[in-house]
DNA sequence: TTGTAGGCGTTATCAG
DNA sequence: CTGATAACGCCTACAA
């Protein structure tokens, strides 16, 4: 800001005028005569005035500023999320801050102290895998602070939440899995705390019951880091034994997919032949892959649309979304690709 | 800001001492009894008092806020830097403000003008594919406003630049596919005013002389959106001509190679056998696609840290950057997979 | 139609 | 050791 910009003040000064009819001038106000507003409006130009922001949240108590705590923006489902957010703030005026959180609660609250301190007026929230604890949230939310939630939701009653149907979207793909003939089928899954990773887990069981086939705990494995070598590992041990080896995987996001594709591959076992995979999320690459990688595609730039929507109607109290707790759910859809069809 | 936040005023109320003497003892000022410090702090605790940033902002004409142009989150390369980006920042106690232009200039103008609004105290760039004419930034520049340029550097005397070698990644790529015995190597270029793309251009034809091989401008064919079905398209059309076909690829980006790579599958030739290819970026599905496809790695995270870095220093006046014109060029690394390597 | 004064939360300066 | 005051840039109730 070594700037120099000009303020209302200098305009005054020039024009011999009193800061406020400048205000009101710039602002059309009624009660202006035309000759100052014209005067004012083409010294502002001139000088290229441009209102100061900060002393107008200061002034108003509102800063047209939310924050968005996410955990890693270069995994592409958040950063379509991100996308999505942004069109909108952009769209109504609202600027967005961004925290990245990398999985760490510590991170995750001081991003938060820090957005407070300088006066967001929302927030958008997808938790850090660390958080299991949410009173840092519910604090905020009994003050009425307007927090909306998406992807990762809170145990806490009364949040307002935005997810896709993970539930279902699992339910999809497992079932698929099974009309294609596939028995015994893996779950990668996701980490425990994370309702997404519940929603998805019990999808995947409702699915195999509803098809008459038994649950076996044993092949629910946790892939809590989500990393392409943790799913090669653990898929490599799932496989060693020759002579009882499951037929399919239903992986808790196409990463872990994509991992395990690799050991199968290099164990020599040929998708979809013999095993069939499906991920989840639609990431980028997942349809450049070999087999091309079938998942489930979230809307991720409708999610942070939606979200952002309804944080902007909280703010301003277009909507009463307190009464109760609100959950908009949106669709997934599943995109059967090579690595899931044999039939 | 329904929270109620405690102020100074509330403290100093309920402390019977002035506002000064309650701003005093929070930041340990010498001169303050240490009695009155510990009542201070206690209270201030037990109001969970949160200095106001905005207020802060006003008075010291400073927002520890930095503003971020990028074109777009969800390429894979610019959420590498944010993320650098964003850890420099906040370990520094700076906030990150996004913007992204969609490859607009007219978004790319107002994004500018908010962030300025709100005080920004610097700005990270990489401008948009509509961007030609660079006013908008000398102008600021003029005045002194900290700007550093990444990846995509403007045409202008005195920009701080920070950018990966792209001439030579360009080079060692054409060099390696050379090597592997490819002759006839086309070149998927990007859009002509980013000069990244003149630089990956030059590489590729000085790699090209530096082996004797002449240069044949039909063989540079422009990909301005860069996307793989672009790419698809302009691959078929290329390998159309079947006495007289190419025999490698070189792709101003990995988007571009796999689309290439589809493309060649589809007219049934095999890559790398009949066909070489190398991208650009090292995206994150690249080494997942079939073949892997070789590429050329550039250090995102570290564009961010050092970009940022270099503007945290502008505006702390750690550093002289005005002197002289600033190119902070960062190593490439190629990156050999299966895609180009057939001897 | 325009001006004056006060305040948003904080801190620097000057005065006790 | 502590307090009063002014100022950052803007807006608005009240006054003229």
């Amino acid at each position: 800001m070594k700037l120099g910009q000009a303020t209302i003040k200098d305009i005054a000064k020039e024009l011999n005028v009193s800061s406020s009819t400048v205000s009101r001038a710039l602002k059309d106000y009624p009660g202006i005569s035309d000759e100052t507003k014209r005067k004012v409006k083409e010294l502002a130009d001139k000088l290229n005035y441009r209102p100061n922001a900060v002393a107008l949240s200061l002034r108003k108590s509102k800063s047209f500023t939310i924050g968005v705590i996410i955990p890693e923006v270069v995994h592409f489902f958040f950063s379509t999320v991100i996308s999505g957010i942004e069109e909108i703030a952009f769209a109504n005026g609202y600027n967005v801050i961004l925290c990245q959180t990398n999985e760490r609660l510590d991170r995750e609250k001081s991003s938060i102290e820090t957005m407070l301190s300088n006066q967001i007026d929302g927030l958008l929230v997808s938790y850090s895998k660390e958080t299991t604890d949410f009173e840092h949230f519910s604090k905020l939310m009994k003050l009425e602070f307007p927090i909306v939630f998406f992807d990762r939701l809170p145990d806490l009653p009364n949040s307002i939440n935005v997810t896709v149907n993970d539930y279902d979207g699992a339910y999809q793909a497992v079932t698929h899995l099974i009309s294609q003939g596939y028995k015994k089928i893996v779950h990668l899954a996701g980490p425990k705390n994370l309702t997404i990773s519940k929603k998805r887990r019990e999808g995947y069981i409702q699915a195999l019951e509803d098809a008459g086939i038994s649950v076996n705990e044993n092949l629910i494995v946790e892939c809590p880091s989500g990393t392409e070598k943790e799913s090669f590992d653990v898929t490599i041990k799932l496989f060693e034994d020759v002579d009882n080896r499951p037929d399919a995987i239903f992986a808790h996001h196409d990463i872990v997919g994509a991992g395990a594709m690799m050991a199968l591959k290099s164990i020599g076992l040929k998708i979809p032949e013999d095993v069939g995979v499906v991920g989840y999320s639609n990431w980028q690459f997942s349809s450049m892959i070999d087999p091309p990688l079938s998942t489930v595609s979230q809307p991720g730039f409708n999610i942070g649309e939606k979200a952002t929507t309804m944080l902007l109607d909280m703010i301003n109290n277009k909507n009463d979304y307190k009464k109760e707790p609100v959950h908009v759910v949106l669709d997934t859809e599943l995109l059967v690709r090579k690595s899931s069809v044999r039939l």
